[in-house]
DNA sequence: CATGAATGAGAATTCATTCAT
DNA sequence: CATGAATGAATTCTCATTCAT
């Protein structure tokens, strides 16, 4: 008994529900979209969006998911080809390739935000929250160490808490981007600020 | 003529449902309260309910309002009391009268943020939220720059920058304190490092 | 015991009720109108105006009881004027006293429709609605029939039958103007095509 | 790419609802009869209702849109028939096949003339109102310039306006027969009278 | 597997009417 | 008498989820 369909249509079909989905969650946010609203862009029937993501929930989790995965494979890549400076190491972490502030976000940020603080009281999803945390901490704390260990950056501080402090600042970037007017957050600015502070932090040679 | 009962007591019974609400929206979040909960928690009616307050959008401003009128007045006493020095002023506007770090964080912190992540996409909420970010900006930042102003911090960084990325590092810590559980936040420990942060920044004398 | 307040300042109070009901009435129709909208028209309290119209139906029906004595004093005076033909005297009670034609409706009259209409299956309004028409008929029966015996109008159809057929038409031209935008009720030209009929249903001379 | 359900199926289920909303209109009139109404008389589930019809409204728009089919129906299959003369169109146009007066009405009508009058400060409903009158007028007119061109009929008067005062005496029946017993109504006689006058009006040779 | 019709719990809001002061 | 706060029944509409075909 060979399966109906391929299990690369499936894949195909899959990827075409979470990308379309992905869209919608930023047009209108986590809350406000409905599965309709997903259904219709992803030109999918109700029960065959359920087929693959049995609630709202679970979708939005794929989409995660999915970017973590991507997010890893660029991280693993970055470590492979440059590791000539932690520092730069942990800025094209920060800031992607470029290493440099930038006054764009991830769109998707703002829903993600979403998810988790209108799901605070949900212990599933708190469960998530916290392991994609822990996950973030470990990459940055990991670099911060391994820059302190080769002399690179002071030992002066802890290496987890200032990887705490750079998620910690992000998020409130992430946050009142999302909320408030670009010209408001200054977020290139800030980002500058972050550098800066960083650098005195680490006591960063040059 | 005479009206049915005195202004106190229509005083004492929106209060009361404030306070109730403001229960109810620290349990629930705000998206996740329904007036019914608010109903049954300041034990009026619906029709009550609604006498004061037209939606649960209202409500919670109302709620908002309130707070903000304390704070003005907190802060107004503070600028009365203490101006020995402009570092002090800032602390015990950031962690209140004990200028300390603390472990402990506003209860409604996390609805306001989900309240506001939620309605980005509305016109009104944004104003609202703009208003109020420039509200906290100009306290912040008149501190500082009269603190620059003084002599008693260096002028090195853009005050208003400054102010900006003690917001967004405030809003980060909030944010990361309603999904995370207490021992991943470390609130003391990342507040000290604002602190630190900050004595950098503004090269504190002493 | 002396009443506290004089018989004529309840007069008024009522008076300026209903005077500011019925405008209210016809901006609003009689559904759509809230006592709240009352109230404020008519500037009392709530339990005022409960005081005088224990209901919007007892308000309605004082409104046209009170539009009912004004028309019936009219017409009392108009029979003790002009007798001079029976013809001119149906002509003034259908029309005014212009006793032509004219592109104007009582404005009260769609609402009138509305509460007679919504309320057709309620016993009491159907009573209501059929004392007031058997009023209008006798009226206009009484008028023809009158004619009639003194040769001003010919015996060939039942005087109540043309009396009904005016009220119907007349009912049918209130509904259509309340409804349709005046280029299509063309009131004036309709009622001139009433008068026409008349004419010849009565075979009236001149 | 299988439909669920045949196409017929869902026409069955929607003609279910439209039939049963119907009586339930009939019964209890536009305004009082609520969507539960609806649901329980057609046996369909608040969700079912709203998947076929997206209001109250929405409802009783298709409810009339139906019947308007039906009626062209009947009247071209009337045109196609017999056209020996002008007059008996007219008539079955106005009274049904049978062509003489009745004391029947369309048990719909009073909820028609509800749904337009309570509805006619919406501009939505005004201009539906509109469209519909301008229907029935044409309809009634062509026949009648059909016939004074052939002949048939005087030119005395404009088809057109004798167009409007048949239907404004139609509406006014159907107002008088929704409103009062049907005693006073006298719905036959007052159908011989219009076709009297319209003998007149129009000259009709016979 | 895919489809989309059907379900029904639940939330928001309105308003006539009552009644304590 | 007058006031207007309080009540709660009633209604509309939405949407996640199920399930027969």
């Amino acid at each position: 008994m060979s399966p109906k369909v391929s299990k690369e249509h499936l894949e195909q079909r899959r990827a075409k529900i979470v990308e379309a989905a992905t869209q919608v969650f930023i047009e209108h946010g986590y809350e406000r979209t409905t599965m309709k609203h997903v259904m219709d862009a992803a030109d999918v029937s109700r029960g065959g969006l359920y087929q693959y993501f049995s609630n709202k929930e679970d979708l939005f989790e794929a989409i995660l998911a999915d970017r973590l995965l991507i997010d890893v494979a660029k991280t693993d890549q970055l470590l492979k080809e440059k590791v000539e400076s932690y520092w730069d190491l942990l800025l094209s972490r920060i800031f992607g390739e470029s290493k440099e502030p930038s006054d764009h976000m991830d769109p998707l940020a703002a829903s993600n935000l979403e998810f988790f603080i209108t799901g605070r009281n949900d212990q599933r999803r708190r469960n998530y929250a916290q392991e994609r945390y822990s996950f973030a901490l470990k990459l940055y704390a990991n670099i911060i160490e391994a820059g302190q260990q080769s002399g690179e950056f002071s030992n002066k501080q802890s290496g987890e808490m200032i990887a705490r402090s750079i998620i910690t600042f992000i998020d409130g970037l992430a946050l009142d981007h999302a909320i408030l007017p670009k010209e408001d957050v200054k977020l290139k600015e800030q980002s500058s600020l972050l550098i800066e502070y960083l650098r005195l932090a680490l006591e960063v040679k040059n």
